[in-house]
DNA sequence: GTCTATAACCTGATAGAC
DNA sequence: GTCTATCAGGTTATAGAC
């Protein structure tokens, strides 16, 4: 072990630092957040965030993983179980990403933002690829489902559910709402979006 | 007039200076834009851009002020005509919004990232008291939507138009499509998603 | 490992010549 | 109006003491 631990809320300063990194770069830009700000937030102090990490840039490196890591990981599990069906597999992603942005609203934006700069073959061809991809696909064919971009039924499942994050500042500025309410909305969306989706998939 | 015009492509410097800034802060974020940045861009010098402006953040305004206003402005006609039925309204405002984004693909992130830091009272209640939200509430009262928050309805279409674009990084990756694909795409949603939005609403 | 001090560079803004 | 030169302060990264 290379630092002592005390048992009580006692992480290393290396992993106080990942944290704080983590909490101002997910909320502000690159160029916003100042290796100062991490230094304070961690309590540490900044030379210490050259000393276990070389720069800025290998700090972001680090917490964009992360959180592409999260984004995208809480979901493969979802669309290439072979067990499930579309719709089931609907209502699980639903409830796993509404899970998720309530906790970490800032996510959607980061990741939007970010994911061309790097992670190019992270998660390559990974929709694509996917159980749920072949499922649409023979729904398609079948003519379950019109005749389209199989792409477009996912993309569909996400936009209805992220976006609303996204949209956040500008949903309550625009219909004058108040955090409550926005929740409320959200939740109405948790069982609304999958019947929604079996809707669409059906017209010709 | 204050500046001299050549008759064939000769803005004003002030001008020149706007629409660089412009291109600019909408790509990248306020502070990863560099004033000299915006100088070399413009084709000016360094002192000019403060000789005019007063400062990065009074440049950054007006640019601001200016994509908001493109983002709402094309729209408010569209939500507030009593003569079109809702269908209609949906057909207009996919295509508004699809033809203004395929030429600034990066308005909606600029828009979502910075709508918090002002035009708070700019388009405050806009949504809210529109035609469209009206007849969006006599649809419910009547049993023909489903029985939800009407403010679920507008942000269904602006959801499935815009997520597009916020997510086109994403979507291109995880699909490995090119941009000529991408264009499809959109495309193909320029008719769907209407029909739907359509299908949505006939859910109980 | 952690700190203080400081080097080396960048950035927004201004002074002053033309 | 437009430029060059420069200032004042901020920012990343490192040197060196403990």
């Amino acid at each position: 072990m290379k630092t002592a631990k005390t048992k009580k809320s006692e992480e290393s300063a290396e992993q106080k630092i990942i944290e704080a990194a983590r909490k101002l770069f997910t909320e502000k830009s690159f160029d916003a957040v100042k290796t100062r700000d991490i230094a304070n937030e961690a309590g540490i102090n900044l030379a210490l965030l050259n000393y276990y990490f070389r720069s800025k840039e290998k700090l972001f490196e680090i917490v964009m993983q992360e959180n592409m890591q999260k984004f995208f990981q809480s979901i493969v599990g979802i669309i290439n179980d072979e067990e499930t069906t579309i719709r089931e597999k609907v209502e699980l992603l639903v409830n796993r990403y509404i899970d998720m942005l309530l906790n970490s609203p800032e996510l959607p934006i980061f990741v939007m933002s970010n994911i061309k700069s790097s992670t190019r073959t992270q998660f390559q061809g990974r929709f694509r690829d996917s159980f749920l991809m072949k499922q649409v696909q023979k729904a398609i064919k079948k003519g379950k489902m019109p005749d389209m971009n199989p792409v477009n039924f996912m993309l569909n499942v996400v936009s209805l559910t992220i976006f609303p994050f996204i949209g956040k500042p500008m949903i309550k500025n625009s219909h004058n709402m108040d955090d409550k309410q926005f929740l409320e909305l959200i939740e109405e969306r948790r069982t609304l979006v999958p019947k929604w989706i079996d809707a669409m998939m059906k017209v010709k």
